[in-house]
DNA sequence: AATATATTCAACCATAAGGGTGAATGAATG
DNA sequence: CATTCATTCACCCTTATGGTTGAATATATT
């Protein structure tokens, strides 16, 4: 997955307004600009260039048929992103556990303070 | 979950810069500004900047020892994060089994074009 | 053909974002 | 106490963002 895609999706997914579009269109489904933008404090013109944002991320894909445009979420870069952070998460904890068997290892040797969390690898704590 | 607080999270992940900042933290634990900088071609003070909105979004902690910041990786926000594509995923497959429900019961009636994904609910396919 | 509807395009404005540089602050060290 | 080191602060610049309005385009409707 490119960085830069990912970088779009959420830049994309960081704001307010978009993020309610795409809440709209997944419980909705299909929805119209028109529609869409029935929902919001804000010109037409305005929802459709949220629209366009979300498009150009992959977030939401344009079925147009006739003069109206049907817009609809897109699950996949929502699976992506998720990814992200959880690939994240999984490092961090495989370093955490690499952290306790250290402190575990150690033990005899000096007792620890506890707290692995705070007493972070070999740069971290004095 | 303020939803501001998801946008301020969301904008921070979603620059290339500071997902890299946030891989190393995770990746190796907590990190001084200078370590931190000397991964990238830009000047300290940019990181520096970019640890600032990390920081401001929950995504990151500062530990001041002297004259010297380590900068940690925070796992609370990026749970809250994956929680809300989570959701949004969720409501998607929820409606997605209503709407198998309305096809299979109008079964004999009329023989639908299957695909359920791409016929959309009530506003989508004309 | 004329008109109404649905949507985008183009230009504009204010503000934020991301980068840089130089000075200021605060702590260690000779 | 002067100096070096670690970091931020203040300011500048350029580009992006989110919003506006008015015109343009394309499709329906009468």
């Amino acid at each position: 997955m490119d960085d830069e895609t990912l970088s779009r999706i959420l830049k994309a997914a960081g704001d307010t307004t978009r993020r309610r579009i795409l809440t709209l269109l997944v419980q909705e489904g299909a929805l119209r600009v028109t529609a869409l933008a029935a929902h919001f404090d804000m010109s037409l013109n305005s929802v459709s260039k949220h629209i366009k944002v979300l498009e150009e991320a992959g977030l939401v894909t344009r079925r147009t048929v006739g003069r109206e445009h049907f817009i609809a979420a897109e699950l996949e870069p929502l699976k992506v992103t998720e990814a992200w952070f959880g690939d994240l998460k999984s490092i961090w904890e495989l370093r955490l556990e690499a952290l306790e068997e250290l402190l575990v290892a150690k033990d005899d040797d000096n007792a620890p303070t506890g707290n692995a969390r705070s007493g972070t690898a070999r740069n971290g704590t004095a």
